[in-house]
DNA sequence: TATATAAGTGAGTAATCACTCACACACTGA
DNA sequence: TCAGTGTGTGAGTGATTACTCACTTATATA
């Protein structure tokens, strides 16, 4: 099932036929594209007139972005969840790589009930201003200044290195999103032991690919 | 100036309205995408009629075809080039990061000077089976091979962590990746000290984030 | 029950799309 | 000189597009 359909549901209060719109466009749209997607083709989908579409929203963009949005926002939500931001600064993670795991751990299961919809935002980011938007955001409002204080936290604990946080961001982010793109997009049939990648991916990400001598 | 048309140019034999149209292709393409790109568009940037380009090209997706597989063997070039090979197994990298640094510094060049063009084989990538082909192809017979050898090698003189090839290629080339659409797409305007950051992107990659105890 | 508002419909529309084709031109070799 | 071939043209075509609108139906409120 799908988490952030459910919680579209709920939010706004959306007729039946408007979840089946959204349910419709988020299938058809990941596996098209946007531009190849037509509005008719949804409707169809959907059991619902065109007509019906441009009812609840003005524009077919203005559908894309109705659906995108709320995926941008929730994949950075737990970083400025107070309940995390507390986690950390009391100290329930000894060291800076339990973090990463249960983070990594929470944000891969939050990815694999969502690729179609990781998949719009990924593939429709690059030619909508208007998702840009909302993306640079919340980095900037909140998944960086999380960031940053977890960061210096752990610094002072003398467990990080001492690069600038932005260049420990700019390659750590990197990093864990291209571990879910290779696994739930590149390849997603082969069978995979998560578990052990997971922990591979944060042996990597702590101690690089170098031999210790 | 950009490399791939005057390879384009060169091999293929192509007359000056042709070369026109892929200039304007890659143009047109690269910022607003393939579907959102018509044909109209391409010959008026082109200064040739719409009728010249499927003259040369059966249809739209022909065209595109035509631009992006070149690109694919070409970005991968390096790593079946004898030459390539030959160097790191007569040790003219005494370690595996400085084969790191010429290899980084290589391919970020080659980025830089097709950066429209790698645009779209991203944007694209997804949604053509033929793009797919061609990209799978090119990793399977050349990059992988090639990146095989060379970690045994650097495995054997105790340079590298004793992980699986697969699993070292798998977390070492996404982070190569996202460096460079950090650096190229997400925040092309920043001033970045390009050099500066390729040695702090191979640090991290050779030592990870942690630090040494 | 009467009335207002929201939700849903589907035929219709102007614009745009990829692609065609009959024709014109330039060059080559005989 | 003439046929043959490759290159270039642009008006034309049927299909498809996002979107509209006059209309019906359902729901809520008074």
């Amino acid at each position: 099932m799908n988490d952030m359909l459910e919680l579209l549901r709920n939010e706004k209060n959306m007729t039946p036929k408007q979840i089946e719109i959204i349910r419709a466009a988020i299938e058809l749209i990941s596996e098209k594209g946007y531009y190849n997607t037509s509005t008719s083709e949804i409707a169809k989908r959907a059991g619902v007139a065109e007509g019906t579409i441009f009812r609840h929203y003005k524009t077919k963009k203005e559908l894309l972005v109705e659906i995108v949005t709320p995926v941008i926002t929730n994949f950075a939500a737990p970083m400025f969840a107070e309940k995390f931001v507390d986690q950390v600064f009391r100290t329930d993670f000894a060291h800076f790589k339990d973090l990463m795991y249960v983070f990594i751990k929470n944000r891969f299961e939050f990815a694999q009930s969502n690729i179609p919809l990781l998949k719009i935002v990924m593939q429709e980011l690059a030619f909508h201003p208007e998702i840009q938007d909302a993306y640079k955001k919340v980095f900037k409002e909140k998944v960086y200044p999380a960031f940053n204080q977890t960061l210096d936290f752990y610094k002072e604990k003398g467990e990080l290195q001492n690069l600038p946080n932005e260049t420990m961001i700019r390659l750590i982010v990197p990093t864990i999103i291209g571990f879910m793109i290779t696994r739930f997009i590149l390849q997603p049939d082969k069978d995979w032991d998560d578990e052990a990648e997971i922990r591979k991916l944060i042996t990597v990400i702590m101690g690089g690919v170098g031999s210790k001598e």
